[in-house]
DNA sequence: TCATAATTGATATCAAGTATCAATAAATCG
DNA sequence: CGATTTATTGATACTTGATATCAATTATGA
């Protein structure tokens, strides 16, 4: 049902849990296809909405397996439900519209390089760090985005 | 009562409520002196276990004027109720402690110049940003963090 | 196939925060 | 100063996002 081709991010997902010891489930096959296929970050909520035959609990308890394996990034939103997107090797940061509340992706090089030099200054041992940009994005700012 | 001495913070705090037409009481009174206090971030629950006088919906609204007339930022905390910290001039950002939630702040001129030259990249108009470093803080590292 | 252990999901519960609204307090006016 | 008007308060109920419980179900290994 759920078999993809290789090399997607399906598998991506599906070894997560795997490597967790977690068991194959079709309930969880629903749940990680449906994240597959979100090109955006997305709320716990959205995805219960999308699949009514799973459980809530289910959802939040497979998102959390997710984010547990470092398969899914828990992005903390200012007003509501955190996002999730899925984790991808390379490190990156995130752009959120401040109208529309839309969120983007972005790498910058001297962001990363700003965080060793950063090392000396922080009382403390860096294992982390986040950046986010705030815009108007390009929707909003052209006045197509009519909230669909 | 509340009349504290002058270029404190407290003033900017009791400023911001009067910019924005709201009355002097005892109940906001109680509320900023509070959060006047404050060294490190702190959450709503935090003044209302602390001001048991003030009714939760009062420091929550309090909270909310403040936020909104810029006097206050709030931070997102992944997991939890939002914390927050009183906004100085300054541009700052945030270190968090992974283990046991400690805010700190820090300063860092690349960062904002970084921000800066993202602004070709990122496919928007760019009204803000944040930093988020997370540590593992001194007190935690030496073990000295007994959770006080 | 059967036994065992993990998983599910309806439901109750929790936690953070907001809406309601009668009672109260602050500011203004005479 | 006292009366009037209007903002504010806070107890309570409610909303939302998320977790705990636990009997019924399903996956997996022998």
């Amino acid at each position: 049902m759920t078999s993809g081709t290789a090399n997607t991010i399906e598998i991506d997902l599906f070894t997560a849990l795997e490597d967790k010891g977690l068991r194959k489930t079709s309930a969880r096959s629903a749940v990680l296809t449906r994240i597959e296929s979100a090109n955006d970050a997305f709320t716990a909520e959205q995805l219960c909405r999308d699949l009514p035959e799973v459980g809530r609990a289910t959802v939040y308890r497979t998102i959390r397996h997710l984010v547990d394996a470092g398969a899914l990034c828990k992005l903390p939103i200012l007003d509501g439900a955190p996002m999730y997107s899925i984790a991808r090797i390379e490190h990156h940061h995130h752009t959120i519209c401040s109208k529309c509340g839309a969120i983007g992706e972005f790498r910058h090089s001297t962001v990363e390089r700003v965080m060793r030099s950063l090392g000396k200054e922080i009382d403390g041992e860096i294992v982390g760090h986040r950046m986010e940009i705030f815009i108007i994005c390009k929707r909003c700012l052209s006045g197509t985005n009519d909230g669909g």
